[in-house]
RNA sequence: GGCCCGGUCGUCUAGUGGUUAGGAUGCCGCCCUUUCAAGGCGGAGGUCGCGGGUUCAAGUCCCGUCCGGGCUACCA
């Protein structure tokens, strides 16, 4: 029987990282197994669910790479693919009156100020808080009747069996057991007629063939309910696996001082898919040797719940930075280009630089903006040039939007003089006539290759007798680019070419004089 | 309070009775070199949470303990 695995998020806010693992655990393990993939949305609860979530959280799973042979944006077999949908189409009524007819469920009538005061009391008892009994749980038939007859909203609750133990053999976590003593009888069924968690999921997850359970550790606690409603309605217990957390590197739980939390933030940061989805899946799984740098199909290929490790994991962006410079040197040059073409060619990219928050020591949020629409403009005015300025630069960047402050100096005119390069090398005295000497033999040469520029500037060391090749490179490179740190010097007159080079050198030569 | 889960270099991890506890990241150094990177090489960093036990031998098995986390909603 081939594997089924479904995402069943609820979409309430952003699509979070620890989310996006859980997505891509189970796309890994249906992919492996030659299975399928189902993406459900779990939004019974009306007041939380927004459709912008949704949303969000299809285009950041389709970002990501994670496919899904069925689900509300694609169809399948099983549409509807929302539970609120399916609720109103009537999935849950037939599986809540066998629970009721059996007595495995029953209809509870408490306030809300009731099971508050129940709570308080239990509470102050130092007792265990939950819904053990009730004023319900053993009513008298008579008594039900009349309440209903009365009008009274109801829940229906699950009826947790005494004196039993439940046990899943957990994939990940290995065998877990609990006494049914320690379990409180859940509701079902809200007062509203719409199932919760405990039942949509159940339901949903027998009615669409589901063989493997992946999810967040939060549900452990519950599973026992889980397997007790699988019995009680008769249905095949699937697979149940409860993956660890991700925290943040202080080992709290991951918020906005770790950096991003929502998965498209990487994107307009400019982190490739694949490095996050490779980051992402070795904090708590890895694929068993050494290796680290994966590719898709090698985490596919590797994949398996059983190396997924119990113990939470903490999110170390730095390490996340060398994963992504390492993806961007995977590509090849077209593939790069490309990447870099379609980030920029989206506007929310330099919106979101725009709208971002400066970071001491680093460029603005609306500088970098800056940089990246200059470099967006570039490509589209003369992408041969962008391309060879990208292709140059990839051995120094860690995330694509790198790309727009390493590249600024091809693109404006005349590049920004930082002032320490300025005061270290133009105002040493052999630098007008250096300058003068690469103008003059430019002069002959149209376009001057790397081979050129470098025989130039060798040229001009070895006539005035200096040992090395510092003094005469270094003020061409900050005459040309404004700083002291960037690409080869002469890759980069290359790119340049001759009359950008000729107008740099003449006016950092008015500097330096 | 009750129930459940977790605990190997700062971080991600390998490890399933016998290894000098391996790799990666980050940090430091060296090499390469026109700078910065990238790359190569090397270094520091772990009494495997702690305490007992079992065993010739324990990160690995058993017991206890501490610490961290989750759940304890008509949220998921």
């Amino acid at each position: 029987m081939a594997v089924r695995v479904r995402f069943a998020p609820s979409p309430t806010g952003l699509l979070h990282v620890g989310a996006l693992r859980t997505a891509l655990f189970d796309f890994l393990l249906a992919r492996h197994q030659g299975g399928q993939n189902i993406l459900r949305i779990e939004d019974t609860d009306r007041s939380r669910y927004s459709e912008d979530s949704e949303h969000e959280f299809i285009e950041s799973l389709r970002w990501a790479g994670i496919t899904f042979d069925e689900g509300p944006h694609v169809g399948g077999p099983h549409v509807p693919y929302r539970q609120s949908e399916r609720a109103t189409s009537g999935v849950y009524v037939g599986p809540v009156s066998k629970l009721l007819e059996s007595g495995d469920a029953y209809k509870a009538f408490d306030t809300t100020d009731e099971l508050a005061a129940m709570r308080k009391a239990q509470e102050d008892a130092k007792e265990p808080v939950g819904y053990f009994g009730g004023a319900w749980r053993d009513a008298d038939p008579s008594e039900v009747a009349r309440a209903e007859a009365a009008g009274h909203k109801y829940v229906v609750r699950q009826r947790i069996p005494r004196g039993k133990v439940i046990a899943i053999d957990d994939p990940i976590r290995g065998h877990v057991e609990w006494s049914s003593d320690t379990l409180d009888d859940p509701v079902l069924l809200k007062a509203d007629g719409m199932p919760t968690y405990h039942l949509a999921a159940i339901v949903d997850d027998h009615l669409m063939g589901i063989t493997h359970v992946i999810r967040g550790e939060e549900w452990l606690p519950s599973a026992a309910k889980h397997v007790l409603l699988y019995r009680m309605l008769g249905w095949e217990i699937p697979v149940i696996a409860h993956c660890p957390v991700i925290l943040g590197k202080d080992g709290k739980k991951l918020s906005k001082r770790h950096g991003a939390t929502s998965v498209l933030e990487y994107r307009w940061e400019g982190y490739l898919a694949s490095a996050l989805n490779n980051f992402i899946v070795l904090i708590g799984w890895s694929p068993g040797d050494e290796r680290e740098l994966l590719t898709e199909q090698e985490m596919i290929d590797a994949f398996s719940l059983e190396g997924v490790q119990p113990s939470p994991g903490h999110f170390d962006l730095d390490k996340l930075k060398w994963m992504s410079g390492a993806h961007i040197r995977l590509l090849a040059a077209d593939a790069l280009f490309d990447a870099v073409k379609s980030y920029l060619e989206d506007p929310r990219t330099i919106e979101f630089w725009d709208s971002r928050e400066a970071e001491p020591g680093k460029p603005s949020g609306h500088e970098i903006a800056a940089s990246l629409t200059l470099l967006r403009d570039a490509i589209a005015k003369d992408p041969e040039y962008a391309r060879g300025v990208v292709v140059l630069l990839r051995e120094r960047v860690q995330t694509l939007a790198d790309f727009g402050p390493g590249a600024r100096f091809f693109f404006v005119d005349m590049p920004e003089m930082d002032p320490k390069a300025v005061e270290k090398w133009l105002t040493q005295p052999h630098v007008p006539q250096l300058f003068d000497s690469i103008v003059q033999g430019l002069d002959p040469i149209a376009q001057p290759t790397k081979e050129d520029c470098e025989a130039l500037i060798r040229g001009y060391a070895e006539k005035h007798g200096l040992e090395k090749l510092g003094p005469a490179v270094h003020p061409v490179r900050v005459a040309l680019t404004g700083t002291t740190a960037g690409p080869g010097l002469f890759e980069l007159m290359e790119l340049l070419g001759r009359s950008r080079i000729v107008a740099r050198l003449r006016r950092a030569k008015e500097i330096a004089g």
